[in-house]
DNA sequence: ACCTCATATCTAATATTTTCGATATATTGA
DNA sequence: TCAATATATCGAAAATATTAGATATGAGGT
């Protein structure tokens, strides 16, 4: 069983790696499927799906399948709530 | 020279971890020196030094020296720009 | 100057994460 | 059903992070 800090910790997972960045950056401008990512991406195709997995686990992007393909997005539900974790977490109690 | 999902990433990497989230939550009452934080903590000395080397490398939290001790407490204006920063990751351009 | 205490740095061990290649699963089309 | 394609999972290697103990630095008091 996962301790509170430790689900916190996965959400924020998705943003303390350089690949993991490049992938949220290359979503900015909407879905893309994993095969896209990869063409623009020095990594192989288990290591994406890898990295898919972990911006997947942390809420922060949503995979959603089309035949063949998975097309992956920014999830807005998910990132509004890292914002707002992200707050509470930095909050200083006013004393 | 790192790269700028390098300098991101550094932000982030202080709430991805257990124990890092652990001291922040300590902090939230105010400012405390590194012997209160480690007389909780189940950690050694040198290793609680490495953690607040990241948590002030990644600007949300900063040390003030006062004789001996060290007082960490959380930045405003780093918890400000992580927030903002993190807007900014997962937007998601109006097309 | 010396001693003490708080924190930082160094070094090495251990744990975790990232990565790749191989294989498995899932979907489509013939 | 079989072949082809996209993605996931497995297993092991390489890279990185965490940790602890030893030592160094820095500040205050004697």
């Amino acid at each position: 069983m996962p301790t509170i800090h430790e689900k916190h910790a996965a959400v924020f997972k998705a943003f303390c790696d350089e690949k993991r960045l490049a992938i949220i950056t290359m979503l900015h401008k909407g879905e893309r499927c994993a095969c896209e990512l990869q063409e623009y991406l020095p990594i192989g195709q288990s290591t994406l799906s890898h990295h898919m997995k972990i911006l997947c686990d942390s809420g922060v992007v949503v995979g959603r399948r089309e035949g063949k393909w998975i097309y992956y997005s920014i999830s807005r539900q998910g990132s509004e709530y890292a914002v707002e974790l992200l707050k509470q977490l930095t909050a200083v109690s006013p004393d």
